[in-house]
DNA sequence: GATCGACTTGCAACCGGTTGCAAGAAGTGA
DNA sequence: TCACTTCTTGCAACCGGTTGCAAGTCGATC
């Protein structure tokens, strides 16, 4: 160990017979310094293991580089595979601020809460928000815009409000996963929405009622019912739509953790998957090729939207440009359709 | 909004008629300021929506209060469900924190890098680490023993050096899964464990072993084989098991993820689960619950398990006290065994 | 040889807290 | 009344960076 005692750009400062502004220029690239002087003091700083001490930074410079991502678990004390969607996408935006320098905390919010925003933003410790939760998502947005914080949102973007948003192209998945279904020689395709309040679930409703009808086919009101994105409320949905429409010979599901309770509620009442019914789920979680039956599903591009996520929110905060982006997504085919 | 300026301790001070080390002492609830002063201070600040600097105050303390929660995502570019349990966990940990006061970083960390540990620590961005990364977990532990960097590690602590861990009783699972499977009859019972080379593994072998030989049952070479606790490895271990011991009639899974891989090996290959081979999982992730098939599985108290990272870490960097803390598991009987 | 502009570098103030130490106020006992 | 505690409070230094502004260096131009 030969970093004895260099913990401050000054101890720097003294090794390379500078002053500390010098340092401080150089270990930031500033042009001001002179190419040589720069390389040299950068030399010795990365001889002696040195790091920007990040409060002082941050202090300094009134930014945290630091961003929240804001979840809601599903169960208060811990996260679930209920959560998976916001887990999966936390791995691609953490990648995406790292790449730009920037560090992720977590912000695991209470539904009711309504001061976290003040609490992460005025202490300085974040520079803005992603967020994920969807339960009361239009409240926590609104709350976000009245405080003109920085903050971009995994949705599709509610007109009253400007503000940065990345979602998934959700009338083409619609689309997509009814005309496969319909080309397959179904003629009774189901509809299992998400939670009715979210446009994500009227845009996907809006791509399967125009595929049913470019086929041909009636829309009926019997096929189509609603859950909230979990498992759970997939298995009680999946009851009531064979209640509704007994006959029903395929279902496009929200989400593949909906699909997986559906798939097991057809399974229980002795229809084969996807003899008898088939079934498209949407996201294309890790857990859609894993699953017992593995899911014929919509993709997202997880990934790429964590990403997004990151580097536009980044963008935003330096520049005030707000970008809303819509992802392509995919038909990925498996067993269950 | 009524904070007009109020953005430092210092309006505080003004408004209270006090000074700034007055403003700080009452809102930090100091035995020094009177009562009477520390309530006023106290009601000004909270009338005016007043939020302590964090960056300031981690550069005054030199502690951030803030922990680096360490994954090594099996994917590189994002979490999937082979990261459930360490997500899981997660949860735990963000609540544990911030009950005293902690916020949460995630540090995806590259396998392969070595330099994160200076990089977060060194530079006053976290105070501490969880760790939950398991390849390469011993060297990593190396690496923070070395730099003397306050941590705690879910798992069995290694006897060469000295440090804060969380596990569960590793023994008393794979004794409890064993005796379960022999209770119900079972005479060939396998054992398919996790990364051979980690020591809760010898653990849940250990009292696998004790289980069978407490039955008067031999322990055969043919009916042991290994993983990575991954859903992949699962499948490949359990294809393995079958063509070494065709006759095994159950197997102990460590880990719920390599079961659901082993089950659908297993019907694959025309064997019902559980009637012809009957298998136990490990941890009771959420996703066993889920499975199509429900697993039976040792339940790991992950809530419990997170708030005591969170919390005997904390305790290790204010007291330098080390503990090691064994939680105890529970046999969850579902329908797989 | 004086002037000028382009480069470099350093000084010192500032970011917003915390805290050791000194000092003033109030209370106590002699 | 005075010395001595015990409480409260404020002063000022410090944490470790960033940055506006002044100043010094140096070759080029007139």
């Amino acid at each position: 160990m030969r970093n004895k005692a260099v913990k401050s750009i000054d101890d720097i400062a003294s090794l390379a017979n500078v002053s500390k502004s010098t340092v401080s220029r150089a270990l930031n690239d500033s042009p001001l310094v002179k190419q040589e002087t720069k390389k040299r003091i950068q030399a010795i700083a990365r001889e002696h293991n040195f790091r920007i001490n990040a409060p002082a930074r941050n202090l300094s410079t009134r930014q945290s580089h630091t961003i929240g991502f804001v979840t809601h678990a599903h169960h208060i004390k811990s996260y679930s595979m209920e959560d998976l969607f916001s887990l999966e996408i936390m791995g691609g935006v953490a990648n995406g601020l790292r790449e730009i320098g920037y560090e992720m905390l977590v912000a695991n919010v209470q539904p009711r809460d309504s001061g976290w925003a003040h609490q992460y933003l005025d202490s300085g410790r974040v520079d803005g928000f992603i967020l994920m939760t969807s339960t009361r998502k239009q409240y926590h947005i609104k709350t976000l815009v009245d405080m003109k914080a920085p903050f971009i949102v995994w949705g599709i973007p509610d007109e009253k409000y400007r503000y940065c948003t990345v979602t998934g192209d959700n009338f083409e998945g619609g689309n997509l996963a009814t005309k496969h279904l319909i080309s397959n020689g179904r003629k009774r395709v189901a509809f299992l929405g998400g939670a009715p309040q979210e446009l994500e679930v009227h845009d996907r409703y809006a791509g399967y009622e125009a595929a049913l009808i470019d086929s041909g086919l009636d829309v009926d009101p019997n096929l189509i019912t609603y859950g909230d994105f979990s498992h759970l409320s997939g298995v009680s949905a999946m009851k009531q739509l064979l209640n509704q429409a007994p006959d029903l010979d395929a279902v496009f599901v929200n989400s593949d953790l909906m699909a997986i309770g559906a798939i097991k509620v057809l399974q229980n009442q002795g229809k084969r998957v996807p003899k008898d019914v088939a079934v498209v789920g949407y996201d294309d979680l890790s857990i859609a090729a894993y699953n017992n039956l593995p899911l014929t599903t919509i993709r997202q591009n997880i990934p790429m939207a964590g990403k997004l996520l990151a580097q536009n929110l980044i963008q935003y905060i330096k520049t005030g440009v707000i970008t809303n982006v819509t992802l392509p997504v995919e038909l990925v085919i498996r067993e269950s359709a």
